[in-house]
DNA sequence: TGTATTTATTGTATGTTTGCGATAAAACAA
DNA sequence: TTGTTTTATCGCAAACATACAATAAATACA
C-alpha cells in the first residue's frame, strides 16, 4: 500500500506522470518561469525570488535537474542554473501529444 | 512543515500545479487516456481496463472530477464518465502556454 | 592559512497521496 | 420485499512530498 504501482502502466503513462509531477509544485512552475524571464541564466537568487527557505530551493532544483529539465553550471562559489532547451523540447512533445488528444471524438451521455 | 505555501506563488502558478498534479500519476493518465479512446463515454470498466481495485479507481476519478476535466452521469445503477471538453480546452490553454514559453532567448552559461 | 560566501546534504517533523478492505448507498430485477 | 449490481465513502497503513534548521563541502579572497 502508499506506493504507485507503476508496473501496471506503459512506459508512456508513467513518463508523462514523471513529467508532471515537476510542474505539481508552484515553486517548481515559479522557478523554471523565472529561469524563462531571465534571457541570461540565473543562480541562487532564485531563492530570494521564490519565498523558501534555500534548502528548500535547492531540493526542488536536484528534482528539476534529475528530470533534466534545467541544468547547472558551477561558476566560483555559485551555481549557474538554467532551462536545458533540449529536453524541454522532448518533454514539450510528450505532454502536447497527451493534451491534444482528439476531442472531436467525445459523445458524452 | 510538510504544507505547500502556496500563499508565496501566483494564482496562475498554483492553477498550473493543480493541474498538473491531475496528470501527475499514471492511473490517472491511464483513465483520461482511456476515456479518449472510447469516442463514446464509458463506465465502471474503467477498473477492469487499469488494474487498480475499485475503490483507488473511484477515488482517482473524484480528483478529475474535481478539476472539472471528466464528469460522470448517473445510468442506472452505474456512472458513465467521460472527458468534460470545454474544461479540457481550458485546462490545455493554461498548460500549453506553460509549455510554449520561449526557448530562443534562454543564453545558457 | 583563515574567513566569508554560496550551494548541497543530512536529519527530522509534518502533511499529503496512494491503495485497499469493509461497508454504505442507490438503482434495478425478481 | 429481498437479493444483485454498481459506485461511493470511510478508515486505516504505508509511502511519499514538503519544508527547514543545522551542517558540510567547495570556492574565493585576504
Amino acid at each position: 500500500m502508499g506506493a504507485v504501482k507503476n508496473e501496471l502502466f506503459t512506459d508512456r503513462q508513467n513518463e508523462i506522470a514523471r513529467f508532471a509531477k515537476a510542474f505539481a509544485h508552484p515553486a517548481r512552475v515559479a522557478i523554471l518561469q523565472y529561469l524563462f524571464r531571465m534571457d541570461a541564466c540565473v543562480c541562487g537568487d532564485i531563492v530570494s525570488e521564490v519565498g523558501l527557505a534555500q534548502p528548500t530551493i535547492s531540493q526542488h532544483l536536484k528534482e528539476l535537474r534529475q528530470l533534466g529539465l534545467i541544468k547547472g553550471t558551477v561558476e566560483g562559489t555559485s551555481v549557474c542554473y538554467c532551462i536545458d532547451t533540449d529536453d524541454w523540447g522532448e518533454m514539450k512533445t510528450v505532454m502536447t501529444d497527451f493534451l491534444d488528444q482528439d476531442l472531436s471524438a467525445v459523445d458524452c451521455c
